[in-house]
DNA sequence: CTGAAAGCGCTAACAC
DNA sequence: GTGTTAGCGCTTTCAG
């Protein structure tokens, strides 16, 4: 491994002209330029960015603290953001936090330790996290949640319950159910979303099919939930939201089961739009969460952080529906 | 941020004596390192790891390479990789290399100007990356595919073809078929094994639908292929193996949308087991690669790179069938 | 235009 | 037991 002080001594200058030749500095006679490249060539000489960012120069890496990678939803946003990063010349270190509150305070104390420039995070609790990244003391940038007073990138959820709830009605479902949790704080806004929306148009929530996220790919509590559900209260609804789309392919699944066919005799809608969403048969109608904007915006909104200290800012990116075959409906009479 | 210098001074020792309490060296005298513990604590010393690393500790970083991340065959292998190297202490830069050789190429020269002690890839190609890891010169393991003259931690792709094969023959399927590429590389091998078990067994391959694999999210094609080869010789099997299981979904949806019920009128298994072969409807048959092994081992197989030049080495590991609903076979006589 | 000197924060070899 | 001296590879004043 070629070093500066060896490029110096073969093009006889000091370890600080190749230096200045290397970041282009202007004030370099053309031809010692040209010696000292020349040099750096033949030697094949790789930079130390070990020792540049020890020297003073920056590390060029951010951290990225996720709950999950291989949920589709995440790892869409992984991708989104480690090409964002790689555009603007930074490196990302991956970190799963597992949920851990524990595991989140040592990957943040490591990540410090590392140097890294900022912090993307999909925090692991909108309470009790916050401390963590306040004494992190780096520019960090809150992902899909909201979480005061940082800067943080995320759809409003509780609007994008009332879009499902309006899509329901446009298309004529009548008796509608929800599948999910009720009470985990992003699902718990969307679901009031959900909620009012259909109660300001005079439609009550029939099945409330109360069932936690499928976290770590273990999903198959849904699916034990909705059978449940069915034999107990039995399923009375036309249309069903769930909290997510791997909720959904659990509820279809148990749907199939009980002999139901979808959507011809229940629909029903995911939320994120994940790969899950396009491929399933019949694919599914989801409101879509604009997940490579989400990366893309959160990755330009740590440059921001990171350059000058802007303060904390909001991003509330638009959601959408995506219509797709599970929420077609078979029984309007139109 | 308190530097070690600043213990130093505070408890009134030199700088190494802080180091030597830090790490633990036995030659500190117990009064001493209760002082500079003493002050560690009080000044929140944190240390510096871009320092340590000049100063010839190594980085414990390491980097991952992969043409995707949000398919989720490689986004569980992400998933496990970086739990095990967390487990052992390291860091992991993730990069996509978008299956571009030049892309490759560029992240393997910054891995190694940052220093990172190995690297875990999924080489772009088989045949044409080779050039550039071996120019790298630092511990690399390969995985998902066999790349000669690298530690490799795979799964026999001629091995999965003939399960498939065999699992098909053993239901009672007579009339078979194949969707996927046919000449990629590892696809063409599990074509291989696939096919010759089958011929062995006096079975011939009666429908080969030809596509592409469904890189970086863009599945479509394979639908347009299933219904295009539909429509000219027609769909002949009772039994399809498609190169993957988001290749599975696409000819799922194409023989829905055709007229046909999985696996009612056709049974189909698909290859990876991956998330989505859990959770669609029906269940998906499929080929199981150990994700979480894989990416366990590859950490492993790292690691012991790096201690001692231990030769390449092939970590051929043990795929297995799952069976699910996708190939319940309705015509059988028994 | 170029070099000498100092330092980033830490570790390691060798004395005392 | 502990400090002194060097040095990791680079950048950044400050002179000349």
């Amino acid at each position: 491994m070629a070093s500066m002080q060896d490029i110096a001594d073969k093009a006889g200058v000091s370890r600080v002209t190749v230096s200045r030749v290397l970041s282009n500095h202007p004030s370099v006679k053309a031809e010692t330029r040209k010696k000292v490249l020349y040099w750096v060539k033949k030697l094949d000489y790789e930079p130390n960015l070990i020792a540049q960012s020890l020297a003073g120069n920056s590390t060029n890496l951010i951290g990225l603290l996720v709950p999950e990678i291989a949920y589709p939803f995440f790892s869409e946003i992984i991708e989104a953001i480690e090409n964002q990063a790689f555009y603007e010349g930074y490196s990302v270190i991956i970190c799963n936090t597992r949920r851990s509150l524990e595991k989140e305070k040592n990957i943040l104390k490591e990540l410090k330790q590392r140097k890294v420039e900022g912090v993307i995070a999909v925090p692991v609790s909108s309470e009790h996290s916050a401390a963590a990244y306040q004494r992190f003391q780096l520019p960090a940038v809150m992902i899909t949640k909201r979480m005061e007073g940082f800067s943080c990138v995320y759809i409003s959820h509780y609007v994008g319950g009332q879009q499902i709830a309006k899509h329901f009605l446009n298309i004529g479902f009548q008796r509608i159910g929800y599948i999910g949790p009720t009470k985990d704080s992003t699902s718990a806004i969307k679901y009031a979303g959900f909620q009012n929306y259909l109660a300001a148009n005079r439609v009550q929530l029939i099945d409330v099919i109360e069932c936690p996220a499928p976290e770590n790919m273990n999903a198959s509590m849904v699916y034990q939930r909705v059978k449940a559900y069915a034999a107990g209260p039995g399923l009375r609804c036309e249309a069903y939201l769930a909290n997510d789309d791997i909720t959904a392919c659990e509820a279809i699944a148990a749907f199939r089961d009980l002999g139901y066919s979808i959507p011809k005799d229940i629909a029903i809608a995911g939320f994120d739009n994940s790969l899950l969403a396009r491929e399933i048969s019949p694919k599914l109608t989801a409101l879509a969460q604009p997940l490579e904007e989400i990366g893309r915006k959160a990755v330009e909104a740590l440059l921001e952080q990171m350059s000058g200290n802007a303060p904390p800012r909001m991003y509330e990116l638009e959601s959408r529906i995506i219509a797709r075959e599970s929420t077609i409906n078979f029984n309007s009479s139109t």
